[in-house]
This record gives C-alpha cells, sequence and structure tokens, in this order.
DNA sequence: CCCCATCCGACAAACGTTTTAATAGACTCG
DNA sequence: CGAGTCTATTAAAACGTTTGTCGGATGGGG
C-alpha cells in the first residue's frame, strides 16, 4: 500500500509558493491574483492533490458535512426526502452522512453519537418521538438541528413539515363522505408523531360529522409500519370478526400490506371496504386496486429542510427560525371509489 | 454560539492522567489499568466528551466511514442494499457517507471526489459504467473499492453481484414456456452492466428455444429506469403497432410503469401480453396484476460488501480478494400466468 | 534486602490544514 | 520624489488526536 498522499505543502513546494497560499486558492480564490491561482491550479490537477477533509475540519472548526437520520429507509417517503436532501446538499457541496434508526431510540441515539464524533455542520432528523434527551444535547454543542417531518418542538429550532392533522382529517372526512360511519385506523407505535397527528385528525373529522370517535373510530396498532404489518393488521381484522366499512392506514406501505391481505381472503375492496393510505408513494397508484392516499411534498421538504439547516449554520447572526408547514392534498383512486 | 466542546486534554486533566493514557482508554482498554480507566470512563461521561472524529482521522490515517455510491436511491433494489450496508457498517462502528449517482458519470465522479476527500476507509459503489476511470484513481491512491451488483473487472478486486445473465435467461425461458416467441425488452441505458447482462441472459434463453435473437426480441431502450419511464415506454409498444407476446422489464419499476400504461389502455395482462420485472421488490407482489419477477438477495448483498470491504481494509495481508455470485431465483405471480 | 522483570502511564512529536498578523512590493497622488 | 495606501504573499501558530519511546513504580524471587 504505497499510498503516498499528497499534501498541500508539496503543491505548496512545486508551484512555488507557500502552503497559505494553496490554501487560498482553494478557499478564497478572489484573495490570490490571477497569476498564481492558475499557476497552482495547474499543480494541483498534476499532482492530483485532493484536500483532506479532516484537517480542514480539525483546523476550521467545522466541517462540509450533514447527518440525516430517519426512521425507515426502507419507506419510499423517507427515500423521497433523502433524495432531496442529497440532492441540495451535494450542489452545495456537502457530503450526507446517513443513520437510519429504524424507529428506534437506541439506533437514533447512536446515529446522533456519530454525527456529533464527525462534528457535522449540522442534523437533519425526523425524531422517534422516543427519548428528545440526546437531541436537546446536541444542540447544546451547539450543533444546528433541523426536525424533518416534524413540527418544531420550540420556536427556537426549525422544522419543515406536512400538517398531518389535516392530512388525517381529509382522508377520513373523504371515507365518511363515501358513507362509511365505522372506521378502523390501522397504525403504528404511538410515539411517533405522524401516527398521532393523524389520528387527531381522524378524530376530527369524525367529529365534525357528528360521529362519536370513541365507537366510530377503531385503532389497529402495529409495532412496525411496512407492508409485513399491514398484512398481519389484515390477518387480525379479519380475526376479530365484523370489518369496518372504511380502513385509514397511517402509511402506504401498511395499506398496500392490508388490500393484500383483504384481497387474499376475498373480501373486496372498494366493495366490502374502502381503503386509504397515507404519503402517496409512487407505488400507490399501481397497486392491485389503486390506492386512494395523501399526497405530501416529500422531495421538496428533504431539499428546503437542507437550505434552512445551512442558512442557519452559516448566518447564525441574522438567521431566523423557521416552522414551514406544507399542506397535503386528498389523491382519489379506486379504493374509496364506491360504485 | 458558546461552543465549548470538550476534549481530551480537559478529560485528562479532571482525570489526573495524561492525554495519551485518555485515548489508550478510548482506542485499546486493554492497554490500561483498571482503577484507571474506570475513572477516566466517569469523567467522559461527567463531561459529555466525544471524539473529534476528524483529530482521529488526521492523526490516525484513516477514517471510521465508508462511502456509498449508489446508481438510484430511489429504486428499492437499492435501498435495501443500502440498508443492509448501513445496519452491518452501523454495527462495526463504522459511518455511511451515501452517494446517490442518479446513473450519471458526472455525478459518480463527484461522489468519489467527496469520498477521497473524507479519506473513507473504504468505497462501496455500483459503478454507472460510464467512465471507470475516477474509480482506478481511487484505488491508486490506496483505497479499497468493493464493486457492488457488479461482477469484478479484474482479480485484484472484491465484487458482489447477482448473476444477471442467469437472471435474464430465467425470465425470458419462463416467458416462452408460456407460450411466447415475440418478446419485447424493456430496458435502460446500454451502458448499465446489469441491463447489458440481462439482455443477454434473454439472447441465451432465446437461442436455446430455437430462436434467433435478432428476430425474436425488441429491445425498448429508456433513458431512465423508473416507472415514469416504463409508462412513456408502454405507450411506444402501443404506438408502434402490434404488440409482442411478452414484455421483460430489466427491473421492476419499469415493469410496473409499463403494467400501468398497458393497462390504461385496456391491454390485459398477462391476457394479451405477459409481463416480468427484475428485482422482485416488495411492490411487485402488489400491484394490480401481481408481477411476476427476478428475486435478488439484496440486503446480504449490502452485508456482505460490507464484511469483504472491512476485511480488506484490516488484513491488507491476509485478504483474499473475492468475487462473491449470487444466484438469482426466479418468482412466478399473475402477470405471466396464462390461463 | 536488593535486583530484575513487568506493567502503567507520561511525554512529545507528528498528522494536514486554516488563519492571523506581519511584510514586501507596487501604485497613487501631492 | 516621498509618503501613504493597497494588494499579494508569507511565516508560524494553532486545531485534537494517536502513538512510539521511555521512565518509574510495583511486586516477586533470590
Amino acid at each position: 500500500m504505497s499510498t503516498e498522499q499528497v499534501n498541500i505543502k508539496e503543491v505548496a513546494a512545486r508551484a512555488g509558493v507557500s502552503p497559505g497560499t494553496v490554501s487560498n486558492v482553494l478557499n478564497r480564490p478572489e484573495k490570490v491574483a490571477q497569476a498564481t491561482r492558475a499557476r497552482v491550479e495547474a499543480v494541483i490537477r498534476e499532482l492530483g492533490f485532493v484536500r483532506h477533509a479532516s484537517a480542514s475540519t480539525l483546523r476550521a472548526g467545522h466541517s462540509r458535512t450533514v447527518g440525516l437520520s430517519v426512521i425507515d429507509i426502507g419507506n419510499p417517503f423517507f427515500t423521497d426526502v433523502a433524495a432531496g436532501v442529497e440532492d441540495l446538499a451535494s450542489e452545495r457541496g456537502y457530503a450526507v452522512i446517513l443513520g437510519n434508526s429504524s424507529g428506534s431510540g437506541a439506533k437514533e441515539e447512536r446515529n446522533l453519537r456519530v454525527f456529533a464524533e464527525q462534528r457535522v455542520r449540522g442534523v437533519l432528523i425526523t425524531p422517534t418521538g422516543e427519548d428528545s434527551r440526546p437531541l436537546d444535547r446536541l444542540r447544546e454543542r451547539g450543533i444546528c438541528v433541523v426536525l424533518v417531518d416534524h413540527p418544531a418542538e420550540r420556536p427556537d429550532q426549525c422544522a419543515v413539515a406536512v400538517n398531518d392533522v389535516t392530512g388525517g382529517a381529509l382522508a377520513v372526512a373523504h371515507l365518511l363522505a363515501g358513507g362509511a360511519t365505522r372506521v378502523g385506523f390501522v397504525t403504528g407505535p404511538a410515539a411517533i408523531r405522524q401516527c398521532a397527528d393523524r389520528r387527531q385528525g381522524a378524530e376530527r373529522a369524525l367529529a365534525e360529522a357528528g360521529l362519536d370517535p370513541a365507537e366510530a373510530l377503531r385503532e389497529v396498532p402495529m409495532a412496525a409500519m411496512n407492508a409485513r404489518a399491514g398484512q398481519q393488521a389484515a390477518e387480525q381484522l379479519l380475526a376479530a370478526g365484523r370489518l369496518p366499512d372504511a380502513l385509514f392506514c397511517a402509511n402506504d406501505l401498511l395499506a398496500l400490506g392490508v388490500l393484500r391481505g383483504l384481497l387474499q381472503a376475498g373480501v373486496r375492496v372498494p366493495g366490502d371496504v374502502a381503503l386509504i393510505g397515507y404519503d402517496d408513494i409512487d407505488f400507490a397508484s399501481a397497486s392491485a386496486v389503486s390506492l386512494s392516499s395523501i399526497r405530501q411534498p416529500t422531495y421538496q421538504l428533504g431539499r428546503v429542510a437542507v437550505e434552512l439547516l445551512l442558512d442557519e449554520c452559516d448566518n447564525p447572526g441574522t438567521h431566523a427560525h423557521q416552522q414551514i408547514m406544507f399542506q397535503p392534498e386528498l389523491v382519489v383512486r379506486e379504493s374509496t371509489r364506491r360504485p
């Protein structure tokens, strides 16, 4: 392993300037004379010099990386968010360190620890909601944090989110408009804010329709929020006897699983049960019975989050914390279309 | 921003030892006496010390990060691979820097540059195939590279892949067994090796069935490999007149798009056209007509790749380069089930 | 009681960059 | 022609770790 990495000193020697000047060429090119700059740049190319990010971070005190911790990278919703994050970060010259918490507070804490060690410039996180202290500690260390798909808990922080209460209400109001009176809510862990908010929206819609949420809404909580869990939920519902008129699933993966489970059991959708999901992932429109859903601006969510984060990092003086709340949108497809 | 980061020196002072000892507690705990270690660890917790990864990397000459560059993070295939990578890397104490090349050689090169700057321990990459020189340069710098979902090009490198020729042959042999004689191949850019190999497998299957690939196989190349491109492919096929008996799509996203396009136009699947995809993503079984596909051990692919990479990094002496080739598996569902 | 072996821990020198203050020229303008 | 003002560059001091070497203490055996 003859790893003879070229460093700034060699470049400087070869170009006949001081290391400081090379650094200036790299970081504030406008500070250095045209001719010198050209010469240094030529040497950089010739020697194949690549700046040592760690040395740079160590000295400058901040890195060109951001940490991203999501709840489930297997969920297309988060994948889209991640794509938005990656795109903008990369445009701005930042690298993204990815952490998948799988909804576990412990894994989330591990991710945050890694981010802290790496001295990331900032952190984007969809919190699991289990324990907010590790996140507070991070902020105490002076690391900017932007909450993603999660409203701010305090005014001194940035957050981008989509109104999940509205979304839940949209979904259930739509089911009620289709004639449903008893609605099942297939959801994930109650600690996950998205689930709680969507439920709240569902209850609001029921109340507005003059129904008692305690009676008209039946919750089916699952440990995970993927298609497998959805299929299990369908089995539970079937085993429990009479089905609700309609099912609202806290995300599309659950809904697709539920759909599969119901169809396999010979239940007609939407004939016997209307079904609506959440997130409007790409696959929602391609499923056996195309899935009604609630659409969110996912990719945008990721981009805007990075935008806010970098603004906060770069202009700590003038930065105004923002809580951006997008509005979700109902997408009607076959799974709720009553004949 | 009162960012008073605790460093190793403060910990040392507080614990009444030298900085070197604190470092030993962190990196080779067995070298330091039980009592001292306990004392230092207590102070670390008390002061909330977090090691500065950049300083560590700078001095030690290597980091605890790996770079991962994939072709399309929006594709569940790669998401699964990424999940496997992230899981094992995180178990081993490594952070993952994610780069999405979107199939573009230029973006791939940018990713590799970032990895080089970060002095990652190693790189996992599904190459776009456009230009292999940046990758070679990386290897010349002494950075380990493991190819993911791509066979090794030379014996002195590690690679994990799934046999795409076999997969292509499996798919087309299955279509032929169902009675097809003219097969359409909806695919992505020819530079992408997966596409080329799957095509080769398709031709082999045709030849083995006594058909002339030049006549029996019609290629529909698309610029992207997502559902949108698939739908466009369907439109092209419909506009071009008589449809093939069967369609083989180079991945499931294309297949789902094609399926949607065909169904919207009133074409029956599998009645009029049989359809098979590739990757067996979760959603393949949930689509309007459940999708036959070729299954690959995706999550495993990611884990094994990290395993090989870290072995190569940690034991440069004894490490034996391996080219691991998994075998794909045919999954038959409705979309190829002829009455 | 002394010597030797063993084990801990301290010391100090890097690692490659950024950045501040200082310097040397070049130019302007009276 | 000289004082003053820029501008372009340099020198040197950090940043927080790791690591090889070395000294000192401890304990056991002769």
